[in-house]
DNA sequence: ATAAATGTAACCACACTTGTTTCATTCACA
DNA sequence: TGTGAATGAAACAAGTGTGGTTACATTTAT
């Protein structure tokens, strides 16, 4: 929904349209503008977007879509779990292989996680913005062109 | 936890002991043994591990740990849901872009998880349980052997 | 002033996981 | 053959996380 959110706030900034509302985006992703907005909220202490309150406000990009990674986003948003469930029960006195394992697999999903991050630092807002509109362009056998 | 049970069979397994009931193994990791017994529901439907029922009865690993991959495991518990989120709404027709850029997350997301399956695939049960014992081993300043 | 818009808090609903109890079933063994 | 040990599975409570909704305070352009 970040991803969405975002997407669209680039196809406004393309299009040198003013800042969008959180209640339009809301449509558009068919949820509320709570939601929306609990999403911006966090993407804005990311320093990603920047809000205007008041009539006539809403958000926009605060930075070149050029200048955002989808690592931001990732990391703006749903950094803050630990992606990999461990059991969470503290290690047991009478066991001492438990924190080993755990450990080891702290290792391996670690360097996983790292491997995800890289690749998601390398994409950047534009890029992907490019992608999908070329894609858009070579796919018009949609009903409506909306 | 899965992990940790199948270390604990690999380990009963290397020293020659018999099948292991779910009620020892619960105690080691400090949970309920009926927690470890939907675990080991999971891991025996992947033929990982094998069940003997009745008195003297419990389980034991179904293969050689050298052919159980961290994979298998993983697979076997954490396959099912879809790790990375989504936004729950299907697709909404007043806004093409936003399949796409599921689409995109998906690609983007489905790259890392098959690298992270990869990894996993390197990595026998046999590989981890020497690791771990090398490294139990390097480290005696534990208060308790247990 | 008024209307439009964000920011935020509170609450409900839903799903998922863990823990717990309970019961049926299976099996070894005396 | 009876008893106890063990798995298998169902049902339920508790905790957590997320999304949806309402409500309200605040800001700002007109």
């Amino acid at each position: 929904m970040a991803t969405h959110i975002l997407a669209m706030l680039a196809h406004a900034e393309n299009e040198k349209r003013g800042p969008v509302t959180s209640e339009k985006m809301a449509e558009s992703i068919q949820t509320n503008a709570v939601v929306v907005r609990r999403l911006l909220s966090e993407l804005a202490g990311a320093g990603l977007v920047a809000s205007k309150r008041g009539a006539g406000g809403g958000v926009a990009l605060a930075k070149s879509p050029r200048n955002i990674s989808l690592l931001d986003v990732y990391v703006a948003v749903e950094e803050k779990d630990a992606l990999f469930g461990r059991h969470p029960s503290g290690p047991n006195p009478s066991c001492p292989i438990g924190p080993l394992v755990a450990a080891y697999l702290e290792g391996v999903f670690g360097r996983a996680r790292s491997a995800l991050e890289e690749s998601l630092r390398e994409v950047t807002l534009a890029q992907m913005f490019e992608d999908l509109s070329r894609r858009a362009d070579r796919r018009p056998q949609r009903k409506a062109r909306g």
